[in-house]
DNA sequence: TCCGTGACAGTGT
DNA sequence: AACACTGCCACGG
């Protein structure tokens, strides 16, 4: 149905995410043109989680934190997959946050 | 149909 | 600089 657009625009996005890089929900609400729905692009993670092809765990909120660990299986499986990946995590919180930052407008 | 909830973000004190 | 409050919109009960 229509409101799936919602979360198939966010799937989208949070696909393209890169290798190695986090981003914001904001940011990806911004993409999606629902700047003011930070909150909805979070919702719309939690079904993301389950979907291979949406990596919900480079997705954290603009302070570089991994509010939605709590959500995945693990309590640190959020952390260990971005360790994996390359991106410094202490404390459940991104480190080098700006530097690991990826804009999904900014697809260069 | 109305109310409450929530993986955020911005602004005010 | 840190804490608290409000706005936002979709989904479930």
């Amino acid at each position: 149905m229509p409101s799936d657009n919602f979360y198939q625009k966010v799937y989208e996005v949070a696909r393209k995410i890169p290798y190695g890089r986090v981003t914001s929900y904001g940011a990806i609400a911004k993409a999606i043109g629902a700047a003011k729905s930070a909150r909805m692009v979070g919702y719309a993670m939690n079904g993301a989680a389950a979907m291979q092809d949406v990596p919900a765990h480079r997705v954290v909120n603009r302070n570089g934190l991994l509010t939605g660990k709590h959500h995945f299986s693990g309590t640190h499986l959020m952390q260990q997959l971005l360790e994996s990946e390359g991106v410094m995590v202490e404390d459940d919180k991104v480190q080098n946050f700006k530097t690991s930052f990826w804009d999904p407008m900014c697809d260069c």
